[in-house]
DNA sequence: AAATTGTTTTTTATCTTTAAAAAACTGAAA
DNA sequence: TTTCAGTTTTTTAAAGATAAAAAACAATTT
């Protein structure tokens, strides 16, 4: 009925704690596990009692301590640990990407709650998310019309976030020098160097710091409509990372770049700067969304 | 199961319709009704089912006619042609500004599903949807938190919807002139005037001519987010006019004359007097919902 | 042949159900 | 008396079930 992702995530999580501790060390209460591992003490609960089953910890009267070392068996697989709501989520834009709707076309809920192997109350509610992410349009009292991730679709998401993202940006330059936000940006643009040091090895982390850098900026809007459309752009960019691998290094090269004049600007609370190299940036990254939605069409034809 | 307000509201619109045809005479198609009354054939034909039933229409071999004229107790009640859906959304705004759930408060699905008389499916299925309008927020694996109808929440709105409604009345005053926009516009100035002239015995109907002009302004900007948008002030506005009556006469006559002043820059096509009446219809609109918001408050203390 | 009605199949909206997870309560121990 | 583990109650996530509505198909009339 329920899947149980949610225990196994803690699960998961909890042999990893216990991994950095020495047999025979004693576990700390069952209120300071759930906390950590921001699940109920009921979950924390039915952990324990399986870990317990396992041999991996034992009990002497009421406290608990590490019997042994959890071994890579111990582990629940990966992909048990992804919430029905996450695989729906992940499939649907993989078969989105895949060419399997193209756009205009009418959505078959339960076709695709079979395609997914799960039921129609989980697809329609991601069905309304996408909604919400301009994917898709509800017909009234009728199917869902299938919008597609298109040039229109681009444009106007980045229409949008090229206000929002000036906004936010000419927010954050006003923030007090000693925001934690500053140390925060400091902290990303080292990364940014570091990364420019190893590019060659791990040009694909850059995704991570541009998602981290961007949101940071965001949130110095104070305004929930910003940040919750971020989210839009951050999905789009997840899958993007994961659809287009054409030049990725050396598009991940310009873009530190860019991130590095962009936070410099910010740095110097110079409005126009800011302006001239978060917009120079956003160019850019609009231009690559673009070349890869192109590209994106011809494989189907 | 599942409510068949489609079928009741159909068959109300289908005896307006026949209302207005004198007995004998035929009936068009069942897919000509079916695309007027905006349902399928198949709720057509239900309602023509129960119309015969009724004695309403009668059929000679394969077409039909009207038999009697249709009378008020034909009619379902209002109350039965709403969706749940509706009905939930309705409740749940009047739930909120009752002041039955305080900012900073967990939702309880199951109560609310207690006390609308509905499944908990439909209350977490707009849950989500209020979400997206910035009222509520989802912990993770958790309860969901009101946010609630706060000064912050008019401030962030307000700040957002200056940004779209300059960008989209740029974008109307770009319009080639045989849009046909520029004719609702026409027509819309036109009934702002006939308005004034009866004000104070329609002073309540600004509201629909507020969410016609301010539409039309937004969908000028081409860019499903602002559209989309909208919705969100749109459904501010049509509760936020049932709950303060305050002045609302004055407040109306006012707000009519900024109007039709950002109307005639519209028509200008002069970008900076534009921006000037926007702007300034839209702060006093701000501090009118301010205003609102602040009284919102008081009752409950 | 095109339009229309009759019939069957499919899909959607929404309620019900239930395991998983959270929260609330209770008594024991530090 | 605060903190903990044990127990019970409540709530949520998600599947399953089904009437309403839509869509597809078939037969008939114009």
């Amino acid at each position: 009925m329920k899947s149980n992702a949610v225990f196994k995530r803690a699960h998961n999580r909890c042999l990893n704690m216990l991994a950095k501790h020495e047999p025979g060390s004693h576990l700390r209460s069952e209120l300071d596990l759930a906390l950590d591992l921001h699940v109920s003490r009921t979950t924390v609960r039915a952990v324990l009692s399986s870990l317990t089953d396992a041999g991996i910890i034992d009990r002497d009267g009421s406290r608990r301590h590490l019997a042994r070392p959890p071994t890579a068996e111990d582990y629940f697989p990966e992909a048990q640990t992804e919430s029905v709501g996450d695989v729906v989520g992940r499939r649907f834009m993989e078969w989105i990407l895949q060419g399997d709707c193209r756009p205009g076309e009418l959505i078959n809920c339960a076709e695709l709650a079979r395609q997914f192997s799960t039921s129609t109350s989980a697809i329609r509610e991601h069905l309304t998310h996408f909604n919400h992410f301009g994917l898709l349009e509800r017909r009234p009292n009728s199917a869902w019309v299938f919008k597609g991730i298109t040039a229109d679709f681009a444009m106007e998401i980045y229409e949008i976030r090229e206000m929002f993202e000036l906004r936010s940006a000419h927010r954050f330059a006003e923030l007090p020098p000693d925001a934690a936000a500053w140390a925060e940006l400091n902290l990303i643009e080292q990364q940014h160097h570091n990364l420019l040091e190893d590019i060659d090895e791990r040009y694909s982390e850059f995704s991570r710091l541009d998602e981290r850098l961007h949101r940071l900026v965001h949130d110095a809007s104070q305004n929930r409509f910003v940040q919750n459309f971020y989210d839009v752009i951050s999905m789009i960019f997840h899958y993007h990372y994961q659809w287009d691998k054409v030049d990725e290094k050396e598009r991940n090269y310009v873009a530190l770049h860019e991130h590095i004049a962009y936070i410099r600007a910010l740095r110097s609370r110079d409005l126009d700067a800011i302006d001239e190299k978060c917009r120079t940036h956003l160019q850019t990254a609009r231009k690559t969304l673009l070349k890869s939605i192109d590209s994106l069409r011809q494989p189907a034809n």
